[in-house]
DNA sequence: CCGCATTATTATCTTTTGTTAATAATTCAG
DNA sequence: CTGAATTATTAACAAAAGATAATAATGCGG
């Protein structure tokens, strides 16, 4: 996954960590908690999401192997957070303190480029969920998702990928059937 | 605006920027060119965009004082990018190489927490951004915006709030009015 | 400071979304 | 395997956005 770490740059990060399995619906990390944590997803499919004024859970990204995820919060201070994951498919996880990997980087070149990119990973991945928001319908949208991550659509709950694409259910179900009716356009 | 910096991280910081000011509508970083920069912003806005498919121009984010800047792609390799940066105020910017500050933060621990920080609060910059997108109606957005930064509304084109807010200037227009008829809603 | 070019507003029309509610399909636990 | 609970689809209506075009208001260079 990460062809730059040497063996033993890799067991310095797996000392650090610790191996978890979430099954659907299980909670990855808590909004309310403040355990500076992160993870390495291996396997599965993971959802952030928040609950908004009116009670509503939206679902701020979706992550799947070879992604990190955190709860953002938590880079700045131990303050509780608003941000929640779940495993929204059988979830195989490397979880770590952000305070360890920290350290690590200050010592060790490899780690803190693991580090970095994964930063920078972060950021290129939610830019182009902008991209996506700001120029595209979300008919688009929906053949985008469809053509990156097809492997969602065979498990995740239309519900989660409505609310993911910034949509309701039921808007949701009318794109799939315009599709249907008109696969050309 | 650092003030786990002391001095001399200053200084080794200043040592490896390039002070420079740049006019409305004046290019920042272009896409399509590939010498790795960054810069943090001292004073204006800059708005941060993208050419679609459709030849159109939108607004990816907008970044003022104490931000820092960079096209991502840059990121990870010397690959032409698709974003540019381009000033919409008069603005004061401190330019620096990617591949500088990232030898500092190896050597300099200072340095380290400050481009870690810059990293990640970008992250958290650009979520909120998501969270607006997924969350709130245009209107909503339009009134989080005026609330953040009412600045840029006696400065920057509504055309540029618009793009940024992911509507037309039509629709932009539509919702000024439409409060200026019902401020209370 | 003038005039041209850019930007903003308004109107009209079409398309899409949100909301609510009713019904159908499906999950999943026991 | 069965039934209750969750999820998905469809319908009907209201509200908002997109597109296009015409007009008004501004910005800005010479």
């Amino acid at each position: 996954m990460f062809p730059f770490l040497r063996a033993s740059d890799i067991d310095e990060f797996l000392y650090i960590c610790q191996f978890k399995s979430f099954k659907n619906k299980e909670t990855i990390f808590q909004a309310g908690s403040s355990s500076r944590k992160a993870a390495l997803v291996l396997s599965g499919v993971t959802r952030g999401y928040f609950i908004n004024k009116n009670g509503v859970e939206k679902n701020i990204m979706l992550r799947v192997e070879g992604n990190f995820i955190s709860l953002p919060e938590w880079f700045f201070d131990n303050s509780p957070t608003k941000y929640s994951f779940e495993a929204i498919l059988t979830c195989e996880l490397l979880v770590f303190n952000l305070a360890d990997i920290e350290d690590l980087a200050k010592k060790n070149p490899a780690i803190f480029d693991l580090y970095i990119r994964a930063l920078k990973e972060t950021i290129i991945k939610v830019l182009g969920r902008i991209e996506s928001l700001i120029d595209l319908t979300p008919e688009e949208r929906y053949k985008e998702l469809l053509d990156k991550h097809p492997q969602l659509f065979q498990s995740a709950f239309n519900k989660h990928i409505a609310n993911f694409l910034g949509i309701t259910p039921v808007s949701f179900s009318r794109i799939i059937k315009r599709m249907k009716e008109n696969p050309q356009r």
